[in-house]
Formats: structure tokens, sequence, C-alpha cells
RNA sequence: GGCUAUGUAGCUCAGUUGGUUAGAGCGAUGCAUUCAUAAUGCAUAGGUCGGUGGUUCAAGUCCACCCAUAGCCA
């Protein structure tokens, strides 16, 4: 084809954190659309992505899980992958930001980039908690609100009021981690000017990469001023460490779009090895860019990705095409309403070219939200593609096996009806380039409707009645399969599965654009089986119930995390060995124990240290009879300073563990241990 | 709080540079039909276009303010 376009097109990289749920498939069905419709008509579109697999959550949650990050990551993006297949999203390749080829891009992105004095290396005060040694992103820190004072709000924003602010600005805050109070400290970080870049990035924003909204969007940012970007993170950190140093790492958003070029380097080098991936990427090239991505992530892309891209000598993006978010009848998806669905969920009971096309009926070129309606979606899969587009093929289908021995007549009785539907080929696929396939979907919807009404007008059922009307039959069932097979075409990229069984059925080989032009004559069709079967809400009920479960489990889960003794009683400060070494823990054995008089909780022990007796009161009655604990050995911190009692002196006190009442555990060592061994 | 979107029939959405009785699909109701996965066709009902005020010969369409919803504030 002469004037095909190269394109290398991406999706955002989902987080190697979490499954892939109804949301993400917002994106990568947009996209994949959008891919399959280029190919249809010859366009070399190499489809990119990868799982983001670094920065401090990830590492939090393998520790969490007693599992490396590294094998956390490999589980996610097989899981990830299985979900996207799943779909039919078409990715040419799928890697991972946590390869070397990574590693060897952003390195030499950031030493571009720093050549070009474009990097600022100073101090910055963060927040650090000592306990797990590590800085605290604004995420793990959690404290009373400073304007409203809410408990429990993130470090960087509160919930409760709106307000935003510094994590330093927060009342009583504590680490998410370890539940203490963090210290400031001080450390190092690495800065990209952005600022120095201004003139070059608005010049790239104004020139028609972007949506008229996100332009609009960026020129706020630049009427304030454009703030130097901070690259760099302390270790630990699970991610790229950045040359030429010791401890710190690229911030998971400066690896994560490279992550896009490093992904397609390595389809170049190992599957497409014609792509010259650096002559690809250079400026100045007839290739094309496309990023898609959600309006949440819009800063990263149209700021910081083309500032990077240029400092490197690298081309900008042609486009950054952004989508907006998934509600769920109207709402924020939620876990309490079971309408956080996850895409494995979903694909254990429908097929995904129901949403693909639900999703397609509704997407504009815009950022605005987009609902899942779940009633409209049952109605709409159902009457536009089972009752109007399924049912064209189904209702001609007939006619032509059983009177005509699967032929299909030399010629259309109606012609002009196939043309006016072939003749909007360009305009359809003008539609689906400019991602107004809601539009495209309409057009197509009104030729279905146009051939049914035109099927009825005709009512071949009544002229098959008739002998010398027989020809006549087979051209009107002509035309209708012919517009059903146009309809395919237009409708293939958006239900890509629904296609391989209709193509099975036209028995012409696979479909491609051109082939809405022409009409099939004189062809022999496979027997017609159902292409598709009609949408059960049961099935909707299922999914909403089985999203409802995986958040019980959750639920129980964090419920059992936050009642927990950790939670209730944080782990302390840190200590070093000397401090811990100032105990002196001793094995002894409790050679007589007495109630006190007058004391509702105190037991008197007599402890043998192996030489030496105490006396120790301990606050143990309502869990130990005397009796039982006479002759039981156990753990004693015997350099405590005497305390004296109303009772008498205590020369030390016992180890037990229990939240107190009748719940108290005193300390056994093991069998062989002897009075006057020390603990350590 | 500031900014940006959005707000049109029961539901999901179109409405071009302001111009005659505001549109589509689904749903509802009635009729027709029975080839087709109870699919299809015809017809009817249904909207003071979030609210108020303004500009204009004329506003869903422009302006101001207000209300509601969503997002952003790096």
């Amino acid at each position: 084809m002469p004037n095909a376009r190269r394109l290398l097109v991406t999706c955002a990289l989902p987080y190697a954190n979490g499954s892939i749920h109804l949301g993400h498939m917002v994106e990568h069905i947009q996209a994949d659309i959008w891919v399959r419709a280029l190919r249809m008509q010859g366009h070399q579109c190499h489809f990119i992505c990868a799982d983001d697999a670094h920065g401090t959550p990830i590492m939090v949650n393998a520790e969490r899980l007693g599992i490396t990050a590294e094998k956390l990551i490999a589980r996610s993006q097989q899981e990830h992958e299985a979900d996207l297949a799943g779909f039919g999203i078409s990715f040419d390749y799928y890697s991972t930001t946590h390869s070397d080829t990574n590693r060897e891009l952003v390195s030499d992105i950031y030493t571009r980039i720093k050549d070009a004095g474009l990097i600022d290396v100073r101090d910055i005060d963060q927040f650090y908690d000592e306990s797990k040694g590590m800085f605290l992103p604004d995420r793990f820190i959690r404290g009373r609100c400073p304007k409203c004072d809410s408990a429990d709000q993130y470090g960087d924003s509160c919930e409760k009021c709106g307000s935003t602010y510094n994590p330093t600005d927060l009342k009583d805050a504590r680490s998410v981690l370890s539940g203490t109070a963090p210290v400031m400290r001080q450390s190092e970080h690495y800065f990209v000017r952005l600022g120095e870049m201004t003139e070059l990035l608005k010049n790239w924003v104004d020139s028609g990469h972007l949506q008229s909204e996100v332009s609009n969007k960026l020129q706020e940012w630049f009427t304030d001023g454009l703030r130097d970007w901070d690259i760099s993170r302390d270790a630990p950190y699970f991610g790229i460490r950045i040359p030429g140093t010791e401890d710190k790492f690229f911030y998971v958003w400066m690896d994560a779009p490279v992550g896009y070029l490093a992904s397609f380097r390595d389809y170049c080098q190992s599957v497409d090895k014609d792509i010259d991936f650096d002559a690809f990427i250079s400026p100045d090239n007839d290739t094309e860019m496309v990023h898609f991505i959600g309006k949440d992530i819009l800063y990263f892309h149209t700021l910081f990705w083309p500032a990077m891209l240029s400092a490197a000598g690298m081309r900008l993006p042609s486009a950054v095409h952004v989508h907006g978010f998934l509600t769920v009848d109207g709402e924020k998806m939620s876990k309490t309403r079971g309408t956080f669905i996850k895409a494995s969920t979903y694909l254990e009971q429908l097929p995904p070219d129901y949403l693909r096309y639900y999703y397609a009926s509704k997407l504009g070129d815009g950022l605005s939200d987009i609902d899942l309606n779940l009633e409209d979606f049952v109605a709409r899969v159902n009457s536009d593609l089972v009752g109007k587009f399924i049912n064209i093929a189904s209702r001609c289908a007939g006619f032509i096996s059983k009177q005509f021995d699967g032929r299909l007549a030399d010629s259309m009785d109606n012609p002009a009806l196939f043309e006016q539907a072939a003749g909007q080929a360009d305009e359809i696929a003008a539609l689906y380039d400019a991602r107004k396939y809601n539009q495209a979907i309409r057009a197509i919807m009104a030729i279905a409707d146009e051939t049914n009404r035109y099927i009825a007008e005709q009512a071949p059922w009544t002229l098959i009645k008739q002998d010398d009307q027989r020809e006549r039959v087979q051209q009107i069932c002509t035309t209708g399969i012919n517009l059903f097979r146009t309809l395919m075409v237009y409708l293939k990229p958006v239900i890509p599965h629904t296609a391989v069984a209709a193509e099975t059925f036209l028995n012409d080989g696979q479909l491609s654009w051109d082939d809405a032009r022409t009409p099939l004559l004189g062809h022999a069709i496979a027997p017609f089986k159902a292409l598709m079967t009609r949408l059960e809400t049961k099935s909707l009920d299922v999914i909403i119930e089985a999203s409802k479960d995986d958040l019980v489990d959750r639920d129980a889960a964090a419920a059992a995390e936050m009642t927990g003794p950790l939670a209730d009683d944080p782990i302390s400060d840190q200590i070093e060995f000397p401090d811990f070494a100032k105990l002196d823990l001793r094995v002894v054995k409790i050679i007589q124990a007495t109630h006190v008089d007058g004391a509702d909780k105190l037991l008197q022990l007599t402890l043998d240290l192996g030489g030496e007796t105490r006396q120790v009161f301990a606050g143990i009655k309502a869990a130990y009879a005397p009796e039982d604990l006479e002759g039981r050995l156990t753990v004693m911190v015997a350099n405590l300073a005497p305390r004296k009692m109303r009772f008498g002196l205590s020369e030390g006190m016992v180890l037990a563990a229990g939240p107190g009442g009748d719940d108290i555990f005193i300390l056994s060592p093991d069998d062989g241990a002897t009075p006057g061994m020390r603990v350590k």
C-alpha cells in the first residue's frame, strides 16, 4: 500500500500491583478498535504495551505478601496479559518496565538530559520512617487534616474537606507502614528543570497534537509556571538506579513512559526485525507515535514525557489521546455495590464483544466519562447487535441455504441500497480515525435499520410461495447478506470475535476494509449458525455478586489487619543493640506463689534465680491460680529497679503477653533451661 | 477555595457558524407480520433543552450569576 501509515500505538502501562478492571478496558478497547481499523485499511500499526512494575507500593505489597517484588510483578504481568488477551486486545508486544532494555534506555535518556544541563541536584526535607528505614511517599503518611481536623487522612489531601497540603502540615502524622511517627530527614534529590523547556512544550502543545480540552488544561499550568520535576527516590526503592549514584533511584514516572519505547525496542529486536528502532523514533520521520491515556495521567504525558523525549533528541508524540473515566450506573465504581468489576470476572460470564460494542457505542473523542449503565448495556447489545445486525444474516441465510443450495445470486435486486451502504466506507473509516466511535456506530446501525426495513418491504417469505419469484427471492436475500457483510466489515474493529465467526459463515476468507465496497455474488456460503446469543440479565447479576465477593474477602483481610495487635499497639521506635543489651532477662523458677491480702490483681511470687531469690508482685491473679504456678520456669527482668508497692517491695518483673484481664500469658522457656540463665 | 468539564424525552445520547412545529436509538402503548436467536415493520405518546436574568427580529445554541455532578490543583 503506497500511502500506508507507520504507527507506534500504546496504551498506558497497567500498574503491576492490581488487577485489570473494566475501567482499564475503556482505554484498551478504545485503542484496540483504533488499531484494528487502521490495520484493516492496510496501515502498519505496532501496538505496544507493558506492565508498570516499579515504585514503593509494589515493594511494600511484595513484602506484605512475603514474596520478592520480582515474583509479584511476574505474577501480575501474567494475569494482565491473560485478561487483555481475553478481551481481544491485539498487542504486538507486551513487556515490563523491569527489564534490561528499559534500564538502558532510561539511563541513556537521563544522561542526555543531564548533559544538556537540565538536571539540578539539591536537598529536600522529607518524612522518614525510622523503624522501616525508608522515606515515605505522601500516600504512606496519614494523620489529621490541618484544615478540618478529620482523622486518618492521606499526606497529600483530605478526603473529607478536599483541601490539599504537604505531608508536613499533617497533625499527628503516622507512617502507614509501621504506625510510628515519621521524622524529618534531609536527602539529596534530582530534578529536571522543566521551566527551561516551557517554550518548546508550549509550541508542541499548540501545534495540534492534543484535544482542545487538553490544551486548555495545559494552558493553566503554563500560566502558573512549570516547576522542576523531582525524578529521584531514595533507597530502598524497587526501580532503576540512577547512573552515577549509590542509593538514588528513578521515580517510577520517569521510567514508566520510557517503558513504551523499551517494549517497542524489544519487539523490534525479537519479533519484527525489519523495523529500525532508532530511525522510527528519530525526529523528522514520517512515522507516528500515538499514546492512549486516561485523563488522570495527562500531566505526565503532555509535559514530562515530551520534555524527556525532546531533551533526549527523540521524536515527540504525534498525538496523546485522552479519555475519561468509567462510571457504572452513573456512579464511581464501587466495591461495596459490586460495580468494581475485574476484567477476569466479566470474562467468566460474558463474551468480550458485548462490552467492546457497548463502549464503542458511547465513546467519542472527548475527555468526558462514559457510563456503563447495566440495563442499557443489555438493551443495547440485544437490540443493536442481535436484533438488528445479526438478524439480517439470520433471516436471509435460511432462504439461501434451504432454497438455493447455499448459493448467493449472481446479482442483487437492489444494488443502489448496497451502494449507499458501501459508499460510507470512507466516512466511517474517518470516524474511527477521529475516535468518534459513537458516531460510527450510529451510522452503522442506521444502515442495519434500513436493511431490515427493506427486507420487510420485500417480504421474501411471501414471494417464495410463487414459483416465478424464486430468482427474485434469491436476489433479495443476496442483497441482505451483502449488506450484512458490509456491516460486518464496518464493525470488525469493534467485535473481532464475532467477525471470525461471520467470516466462516461468509466463506470468503478474512474481511478487509475494502471488502465493504464489493459485493459477494454467485458464491457459496456456509450454513448459518448463531453468531451471538442474547445477553441475559442473569449473567450481569452473577458478575455483580462475584465482584462483591472480591470485596468481602478483602474487607475481612483488611479488618483482621486493622484490629490485630500491631494495629492496636504499633511496634515501638527502633532501637540499637546496646539498648537491648541493657535489659537483663533471666530464666527463673517460681518456688512459691501466694495471694496478697487486699490486692485484686496481684500474686506474690518468690523466684529462684539459681542462687538468689526475689520477691516479685505480678498482676496475673485473674489468669493463674497460685498452685498452678509453683514449680514453673519463666522469664523475668532481673535488673529492673526495685519498686515499692503497697504490699511490699517488688524486685523485678515477670514477662507476660496479652491484653489483660483473663488473657494474660506468662512466658516459659523450652525444656532444658535452668534458673539463672540469661535471655539474649 | 481556584480551575476545567458536564447538565436536552423514563434510559443512553445527537444537536453543525444562534434561524421555521427540538432529533435518534432503547423503553412504553397500539397495529401489522411470522423469513429470522419472541427477531422485524408501521404508528402514537413523551421534553417550559438544570435554574434565573440578559444580548438579539430570533437562543438548547451567545453573555452573567446561581444550582447539581465529575475531575484536576503537579
